[in-house]
DNA sequence: AATAATCTCAACCGCCAGGAG
DNA sequence: ACTCCTGGCGGTTGAGATTAT
């Protein structure tokens, strides 16, 4: 048979650790270290399971663990390595050290995500919305087109709303808007969400349509008018107008300008793999995948490689970052 | 000042791969 | 060969803190 039971689930405390039962997991670890974790709650005097102890010492208690704010290079590092390899929050993490997966995962869900969101950036695909739009434009039909933005909120609903409501962003109807458009979306909803839905309805189905935000055939060709604006130095997104830059230059509406983030946000033009499929290529689970010009399960293998595919341009030292990876 | 809304982050939950028995 | 425990991981929750109204 297998083994007993890591500890018995109905005599365990749980919730938060207090200073005393932290000292004494603390200085039972220093004697025995962390060999068995089923056996330390009972050897250690804790009233707790194996498992709340594991993580109350990798999270917490480990010495060699940075408690304070995250730094801006943090920051970046975790934003360059989270496009290359999806939610994998240890191994993010396994590059910053001192930070621990939980760390870089709350980080990255309350502040980087909000971050990226409000510089027009995808937090999931790492690409400018407007360049996904484009995108997603080009796929469909004449008349699906008219859909698009109908289609394009229900993906960014939240973080625009966001924008809207936090960032106090004044979306302002466009009376030369084409009305045949317009009259698809506009619907007499007359309670303030349901305006700003429409607002944004309106902006979104507006963006598609100038010339400019087209590509030339496709979004990602690096000839064209979308990737003027968003490969290499990464310049700036149509909502810029309302203060958010994404160049070499201040983005921030929070007056967190001018710094190197501009530089790391971008994907480049090259990315057409969701975060999902970077990790199961991470995985090396599929081998052909919707990505074929890249190196597919074998890219994270030889650690720069992923770096230098078509679907990821980062400008990263690709060794350094990807050491313990591989 | 009181209340509501929102944010932060420690802790928990459940799943999985590997391996002990 | 099989069972199932352990350790690790990502997703989610909820209490407390903070901010807005």
């Amino acid at each position: 048979m297998g083994r007993i039971p890591c500890c018995e689930k109905d005599n365990v405390k749980r919730g938060q650790w207090t200073p005393e039962e932290d000292n004494k997991l603390s200085s039972y670890i220093a004697q025995h270290g962390t060999r068995n974790w089923r056996l330390i709650p009972k050897n250690a005097g804790l009233q707790r399971c194996g498992k709340s102890c594991r993580l109350r010492w990798t999270n917490y208690l480990r010495p060699d663990l940075k408690h304070g704010q995250f730094s801006e290079a943090e920051e970046q590092a975790i934003v360059k390595l989270h496009s290359v390899v999806g939610n994998r929050w240890a191994l993010i993490a396994a590059q910053l050290p001192g930070r621990t997966d939980n760390d870089v995962k709350n980080h990255w869900n309350t502040k980087l995500k909000k971050k990226l969101s409000g510089m027009g950036i995808d937090p999931v695909t790492h690409k400018p919305f407007s360049h996904l739009m484009a995108e997603i434009a080009t796929t469909l039909a004449p008349p699906q087109v008219a859909h698009l933005a109908e289609a394009a909120l229900g993906c960014f609903k939240d973080e625009m709303l966001h924008l809207l409501t936090k960032k106090r962003i004044d979306f302002q109807l466009q009376q030369s808007a084409p009305m045949n458009t317009i009259a698809t979306y506009i619907t007499s909803k007359n309670d303030e969400k349901d305006d700003t839905t429409e607002k944004i309805k309106l902006n979104l189905s507006k963006a598609i349509q100038e010339p400019e935000m087209l590509p030339s055939n496709k979004p990602w060709d690096p000839t064209g008018a979308m990737s003027a604006n968003f490969a290499g130095g990464c310049s700036r997104f149509p909502i810029s107008d309302n203060g958010f830059h994404y160049g070499t230059t201040s983005f921030g509406n929070d007056g967190a300008a001018s710094s190197t983030w501009s530089q790391s946000m971008c994907t480049g033009s090259g990315s057409t793999c969701t975060a999902r499929e970077q990790q199961r290529r991470l995985h090396g689970k599929v081998e052909d995948d919707s990505c074929e010009e890249s190196e597919g399960g074998k890219g994270i293998r030889n650690g720069s490689t992923i770096f230098n595919t078509d679907c990821v341009l980062w400008d990263l030292p690709s060794d350094d970052l990807m050491n313990h990876i591989v």
